[in-house]
DNA sequence: CGCCGATTTGACTCAGATCAAGGTTTGTGG
DNA sequence: CCACAAACCTTGATCTGAGTCAAATCGGCG
């Protein structure tokens, strides 16, 4: 690949057509004239560097955002400074939703590491609307899942065990790897300990204890951020999927 | 009132331009002739008594549905079949939009109490969104707002202390009593210890103390069901909002 | 009145937090 | 390329908020 071309990359706009993704993220379930559509509304930003915000509480709300490639936290602040992570977007996910109450977010989104976005403005998401049947079932398609998805780390954190939470946050992402055609078993993690124990509400100590708990007991083997994941069927055993065979 | 006319009120539809639960609902920011249009699709079914479910976990989601009277409590229910309250919806709230992903709910909603409730019909709902901008702009905000709740609770649940859970439930009812002009700082609970304790991720044991704690450091009192707010402030101190007086 | 579910209260226990080191990896500037 | 600092991660010891278990009390209601 030329040097020449390598700087093209920067400007060169990844159709919704051609995009990998497009079944995980706004495109999906539209026709290709559809996709055209979306190409013509679809921004991508300059990428995100680790650390950076996407947008912050309090920030008037302007898009809906699909992560592209790397990963993208939010995260919500409490009147006393405390913070609750509410959630890692990987790529084909989407985030924004938090503002559409009032127009300003409520959230914090920042990038785990460098991190590309795609931006569908919302001034025009409702003229695309009108014009693209399909888009507007998606997008209820899409708020309904974050509505499912808050409400499945509502019951994890409401209800489970130490144990069960960092077993259930290891089998979604294995899922996730899954939906992106990725190995469902061994991935590297984009977040640091600190944040996965954030999320997870517990301490930074216990997910340490847990990691090296699941290690001892070749569940998963743990190196740094490198996860395998050596028995499946144990991990949702402890979740209490208790479909072991069946 | 006559027995005629009250046997009546079993067929008489409130509409939504009459309703003084408007601005809190579905018709919020429409304009009167947007509101007749609701109306033509609006349903109101027979009431709920207490303990019928409004929808259960699995149901193909055929509406959306607003409190009209009464108090609605959703769940999520775990594979291993513990249950997490997700929410207690009171009279203008609305709630279903766990049925939006997969068209299926993933939800239990169970009336608490005799409950009434309007339902708008999926079906309708798309053409409605295109004939009505109005209503298309208030579904977002509804689902932000959604969204936005959850956040909150997850906040609640990973990060505060059982005392401060309490508090901040009581401040919730407290600004949504308000909300609906009725007095913030004296009602009824319609929900059960059991259920407050499940809600907030704790042991009803824990719930019965703090209530009794709070009511002997005269923040509040307590009489069975019935609350009453006498330190509003000390009240708003305990989950942080440092801002008394200021 | 007497039963039943809801609530409260007390005593005890424990999962997981906190406190305290120590080890490892990464990045940076000389 | 190395030294050093700053993150990040792990491990051990101790503590505690809130759960669990058990029992009494209350409030309706047939």
């Amino acid at each position: 690949m030329s040097s020449l071309k390598r700087i093209d990359v920067d400007h060169l706009k990844v159709s919704c057509k051609e995009c990998n993704l497009r079944e995980l993220c706004f495109p999906h379930g539209m026709s290709d004239a559809e996709l055209l559509n979306m190409d013509a509304v679809v921004d991508q930003p300059k990428p995100l560097h680790k650390n950076d915000f996407l947008y912050r509480d309090g920030d008037s709300s302007r898009a809906i955002y699909a992560v592209r490639s790397g990963c993208v936290k939010t995260m919500t602040e409490s009147a006393n400074g405390d913070e609750q992570i509410v959630g890692f977007h990987l790529p084909g996910e989407l985030l924004g939703l938090d503002g559409f109450a009032e127009g300003v977010h409520t959230c914090n989104a920042l990038a785990l590491e460098t991190s590309s976005v795609c931006e569908l403005p919302l001034n025009q998401l409702e003229n695309l609307c009108h014009v693209l049947p399909g888009l507007q079932k998606q997008m209820r398609r899409i708020m309904g899942k974050e509505v499912n998805n808050d409400h499945k780390l509502l019951l994890l954190l409401g209800k489970m065990t130490a144990e069960e939470r960092l077993a259930s946050f290891l089998l979604s992402l294995s899922s996730r790897m899954e939906e992106r055609h990725w190995k469902d078993n061994e991935f590297n993690l984009s977040m640091p300990r600190q944040d996965i124990a954030n999320y997870l509400g517990m301490a930074v100590e216990t997910v340490s204890r847990l990691f090296a708990t699941f290690q001892n007991e070749k569940i998963i083997d743990v190196d740094r951020r490198h996860i395998t994941i050596l028995d499946m069927q144990r991990l949702k055993a402890i979740v209490g999927e208790c479909d072991t065979e069946l």
